[in-house]
Parts: structure tokens; C-alpha cells; sequence
DNA sequence: CTAATTCCTGCAGAAAGTGCAAACTTTTAT
DNA sequence: ATAAAAGTTTGCACTTTCTGCAGGAATTAG
């Protein structure tokens, strides 16, 4: 069971809640670490996890998402403030770093668990395209943001770089000191990519 | 009609080929133009192009496949082999640019249409995912190559940085200069991505 | 013209996903 | 404590994408 906290406090329904959304994505994560991605079908992860199918997709909008745990990635009304507080381009792929890693740390506090995604992928190559698919929609979201303080062109490329970092993240092992502070760790996967454009061109 | 080349020379049956699958794709572009992605369904293409909906399998994998008009993104021997021709992280850059660029141009000889799948993009934005994800799937194939020749961190780092170019192709219209030369451009986009993060960073 | 390929098609069916209304459970109000 | 209200789960019917299979039609080769 991935819940931990809050044992008690919760109104009865909510708590319930909270278990059905941990049972239905621990199981699709079992499943599919065992049989596969493609052999793990909606109807599986349902008895595997003592619910109808009907009510999976009361919990997750997809498959996929109930795999990565995840039912959207959202930035809050506050968060969107806060990137608009300052104007223009100077500062951009910091506040985008910090934007980002406020989403990703939000989702962690929910319940998802990085870890574990990482190793799924490593596991099941396969899924990748599908959680890049997801990613893509946070995306779409941020550089919507991003075009207020610049031209589409170079907002489109500034949260491509942030999110790349972000991509980078799922595939690699972060230092346990990172752990509550995700946008350090992005704003240096950032400067890591931008070394290595500057060894490797011209 | 998107197909103008080799109006004869080819057996009747690969012209035929070469027709029904011009047909599928500008049915799909236009119906998806028109109705908007959600509402042009397979079956509803498939009258509009005059074939069966198994055909319509035959030909592309999947529904958006038929409307970017891409089966696959693939990379010959011959790219892989000169890609591998140099080794280490020197050039490495570069020599992706080299390497995607060429499948690009290959891509734009066999028919598809970079300025229609733009164009699409721009009206339809929900689309946008899933080119994403159909671009993830080139993407799996370019970082096993550039792992060949680097860490896979740095190779994975190396791949994005390069496939982020490839997504503002998507987006801006090139010069006519760049058009057979795809690589040339994207290199530049490259160092442009480069020279947002120097001014925006710290 | 005949025979061998190759391609198209319909059919049957799996699996994802959605809307709706009935049944059930928790909460709230009396 | 009990009944109404509010919220959840479920079954059912349905749409849509996509696949395997087998028969039939067209193309090509001999």
C-alpha cells in the first residue's frame, strides 16, 4: 500500500477514496510490472483490485494514468500567480524551473511516487511514449503561461528545455537531498543540458 | 492531392498504392480540418476515402498516424552507420542534427507534408499530444544510438535538446532556404535554445 | 490464357472509454 | 433513531479504435 498518511482525521468517504485510488493504481502497477503493459487489461487491474471497471474510470481518465498514478497534472491558480509576477524574459527558465518543480513536488505530496515510475520505465521501455504523451499536456498548459512573458517561439523552447530536465528526472536517480526541493534539481539538469550543447557544438 | 512525383514508371500496383494512401491522409486532413479531431472517425474517413476500414489499418497503424500521414519514423542502416562513424561526445550534437535531419528529409520525400501538419496544429491544438507521442517513438531509437557514444544520461540529454528543435519545426514556418536542408536548420535552432538559457539563466 | 501473388474486404471480436439510471453507503437533519 | 439528502459504486448498453482470419478480386508472371 502506497498511503501512509493521514490515517485517521478523514471523514470515513474520504478515506475510502484515498484507499480505492491506492488499490486500483497499486494493482495496474503490479500487474504491469508482471505481465506487461499490453497485457494488462483494465478488466485485470479491476478484480486484481476488487473494483468494477466502471469505477476505474471514475478514478483515473485512462489507462495509462492509472499506471503512472497520476489523473493530471494541474498547476494551481496561485502557482500561475506567482509565474506572472515578474514580466518578460530575464528569469524565465528559473521561474519556469520553479513552476515546474512546485507541480511535480505537489503531485509527490498527493501520493505519486517518482520512484516508481522510474523503475517502471526502466522496466517497460514501452511506456514511455505514453508518459511523454501525458507530460505533454502539462506542457501545453505551461507554454500557454510562458507565452505572457515572451513571443511563442521562445516560450515553446524555454519550457521545452525545462521539461527535457523534467524527462530527465524520471529516468534518473535523484540525490535523497533533493527530495522536497525539485526545482533545484531542475534549474541544475537545466545548466547540465546547456554544457553539454556548449562542449558539443561547433 | 498531395502526391505529385512518379506519375508513371511505377507498376500500376504501387501507383495504386501510393493513391489510396494519398487518398486515407487528405481525407483525414480534411474531415479533422473540418469536424475537428474527436469527430472525424475512422469509419467516417474511410467514406470519405473510399475504402474500408480495414484498408485504413492496412496503410497506418493508428487514426493519427493517418492524419500527420506518417506510418513510422525510421532510421536506415545507412544513417546509423554513419552516425556511429564518429565516436565520443565531440560532434555529438552536431552529428544528431546530421542524423534526425536526414530522417526529416526522408520523411518529406515519401509525401509528408511538414506545412499541412503545421497548419493542422496551429487550428488543432488538442493533436498536439499525440505527435508528441508519435515523435516519442523516433526518439527511443536516437538515444539507443546515442548511447553508443555517450552516457546514457548525457545521451539522453543530447536527444531532447535536438528533438526540442525538431518540435519548433513544427511550429514555425522555415525558410524557403532551409528546405532540403532540414539539419542546417536545426542546428541553428539548437544554438538558439542555447543562447535562451545563457540570457535566462541565473 | 492460366497460375501465382498480392491486395482488399467483411466479419468477428478484444479492449478502452462514456453516459445513464438503479442500488447502495455515508452523512445530515429532525 | 430514523428518514431524507448527498455522494458512490455498479451494471448495462453503446461507441470507437484496432487485430486476426479467410474468402474473393485484381495484378502480374509464365
Amino acid at each position: 500500500m502506497t498511503t501512509l498518511k493521514s490515517e485517521n482525521e478523514l471523514p470515513l468517504r474520504e478515506r475510502k477514496k484515498v484507499e480505492t485510488r491506492a488499490a486500483i493504481h497499486d494493482a495496474a502497477l503490479r500487474l504491469v510490472a508482471e505481465n506487461g503493459v499490453g497485457h494488462a487489461s483494465v478488466d485485470a487491474i479491476c478484480s486484481e483490485a476488487g473494483v468494477s471497471s466502471r469505477t476505474f474510470f471514475n478514478y483515473f481518465p485512462s489507462k495509462v494514468s492509472a499506471i503512472v498514478g497520476l489523473s493530471a497534472f494541474t498547476v494551481t491558480d496561485a502557482q500561475r500567480q506567482r509565474f506572472l509576477e515578474r514580466d518578460g524574459e530575464r528569469w524565465l527558465v528559473r521561474d519556469l524551473c520553479t513552476l515546474v518543480g512546485s507541480v511535480m513536488d505537489a503531485t509527490a505530496r498527493d501520493g505519486v511516487d517518482r520512484e516508481a515510475i522510474r523503475d517502471l520505465l526502466g522496466r517497460r521501455p514501452e511506456l514511455a511514449p505514453d508518459v511523454i504523451r501525458f507530460a505533454a499536456e502539462l506542457r501545453h498548459e505551461i507554454v500557454a503561461l510562458a507565452e505572457q512573458r515572451t513571443t511563442p517561439a521562445r516560450a515553446r523552447l524555454a519550457v521545452t528545455l525545462v521539461m527535457s530536465a523534467v524527462d530527465s528526472a524520471l529516468h534518473r536517480p535523484l540525490d535523497a537531498a533533493y527530495d522536497d526541493e525539485f526545482s533545484t534539481w531542475l534549474f541544475e539538469a537545466v545548466m547540465t543540458m546547456q554544457a553539454i550543447a556548449r562542449e558539443s557544438l561547433d
